[in-house]
DNA sequence: TTGACAACTGCACGACCGTTCGTTTTAATA
DNA sequence: TATTAAAACGAACGGTCGTGCAGTTGTCAA
C-alpha cells in the first residue's frame, strides 16, 4: 500500500473519531493536524476542501459499520435471527471504540437535515440504504414465516430506527443506565407485533 | 414592559430560529446582529457570553413548549386522552414557525452529549422534566384505568421519544412524506401495548 | 428641563478558521 | 546511486469568531 493510502487513512480514523464527538461541521483542521501530528497544510493536500474530508468521513464510516453490524448480520440465518443480528450489531456500533461520541451517523443527521449539499446527500443516502436493509431482513422474515404476511416492513423499520435513537438520547444525554434494558425490552416487544 | 426586556426577547426569538436551524453551538454573534439589525456588542451586552445566550435561548424553547404542549395537554382529560395531546402537541412544536429547523432539543440534545458543561446540564434537566411528564401521564392513565395497571411507565415514555425521533429524522433527513403516518401508526400501536 | 442611568454603538483585540502556494523532504524507480 | 514524482511542510492570506471597553445615544424620573 501506498504511503499516501496509509496516511490518508489514519487521518480518517482520526477525523472519524472527532466526528462522533463534534459532528461534521464541527471537524477543524487545525486540531486534526495536531491530533495526527502532521502539518494542516499536509492535512489539506489529502483531501483538497473540507467538504471532501467531510464525505470521505462518511465513507469511512461507512465502511466500518459494514464491518461491524452489516457483514456480520448476513452471515447470520434468513428470517429473525437476521434482525436480531442487525440489532444487536446497531447496539454495538454505539459503543464501538472508533466512534468515541456514539454514532457518527445520527450526530450528521441532525446537524445536516437543514444544510443541503453534497454531504447532506451522501449521508442521506447511506441511511436510506441501512434503512431498507432492515426492511428487507423483516420482509424475508415474514417469508421465513416468522413475521406474520401482512408486517408493514417500512413501519418495521421505521420502529427499529426509533428505538435505536431513544437508546442514544436516554444513553447519551440523560445517562440512563437503563436505556440498553428499555431499548432491548422495547426490540422485544416490536418482534412481537411483528410475529402476530 | 422596559426598552431592554422587549429587545432580549425579540434576539432571543431571532436566536431559537437560529438554533433550530444551525444548533446552539452554530449560533453566531454576528450573523445574529444582521438578523436583529443591531450591532455586534449590542448584542453581547444583553447575555455577557455567548454561553449564557445559549442557556436563554434553551429558557426560551422551553417557554414556547410549555405553550404549544404542556399547557394545551393539561387542559386534556387526564389520562389516554392527555396522553394523545402530549403526542399530538410534540408533532406540532417539531412544525411550529418559532422553530423552522425543528425541534431544537433534539438538535441541542445530540451536539451537547458530549460536552459537559452548564448547557448540557440545563439542557438534560428539560428533557427528564419532560420524559417524566410523560411517564406520569402514563401512570394517571393506569389510574383511570385506561392502561394496564402492570405498565412500566418509563418504558412507555422511552418508546413515545423513540417515536417521535424516527419522526424527526425520516421527516427532516429522509424527506419521506410518510413519516407522520408512520408515527401515528406507531403511537397507536404504543397505546394498544399499553392499554391490554 | 435637567440629570442619571440603561441601552446601544464602533473599534480593536487575539485566536482560530479553511485555503493557497512555493519550498523542502521523503520514497519509489530506473 | 541518480532521477523523478509524491508527500509533507511553513508561512501567509482574508475572514469570522467571541470578547472587551470607551464613548454615544436614548429614555424616563425628578
Amino acid at each position: 500500500m501506498a504511503k499516501g493510502t496509509i496516511t490518508r487513512e489514519r487521518i480518517l480514523d482520526q477525523a472519524l473519531r472527532d466526528a462522533s464527538l463534534v459532528g461534521l461541521e464541527g471537524l477543524s483542521l487545525g486540531k486534526l493536524a495536531e491530533e495526527v501530528e502532521m502539518s494542516k497544510s499536509g492535512i489539506f493536500a489529502h483531501f483538497g476542501s473540507k467538504e471532501e474530508l467531510q464525505k470521505q468521513v462518511l465513507g469511512a464510516a461507512a465502511g466500518k459499520f459494514g464491518g461491524i453490524v452489516v457483514k456480520p448480520a448476513l452471515t447470520a440465518p434468513r428470517g429473525l435471527p437476521r434482525v436480531r443480528a442487525m440489532f444487536e450489531g446497531w447496539l454495538r456500533w454505539e459503543r464501538d471504540v472508533s466512534v468515541p461520541g456514539g454514532c457518527v451517523f445520527t450526530h450528521a443527521a441532525v446537524e445536516l437535515d437543514d444544510r443541503p449539499g453534497p454531504v447532506r446527500d451522501a449521508l442521506a443516502t447511506w441511511q436510506k440504504a441501512w434503512r431498507d436493509m432492515l426492511a428487507k431482513a423483516a420482509a424475508i422474515a415474514v417469508q421465513e414465516k416468522h413475521f406474520r404476511s401482512d408486517l408493514d416492513t417500512q413501519q418495521f423499520a421505521f420502529r427499529m430506527f426509533g428505538i435505536v435513537f431513544a437508546y442514544y438520547h436516554t444513553k447519551r444525554l440523560l445517562d440512563d443506565p437503563l436505556a440498553e434494558s428499555h431499548a432491548r425490552a422495547a426490540f422485544e416487544s416490536l418482534v412481537g407485533w411483528a410475529s402476530l
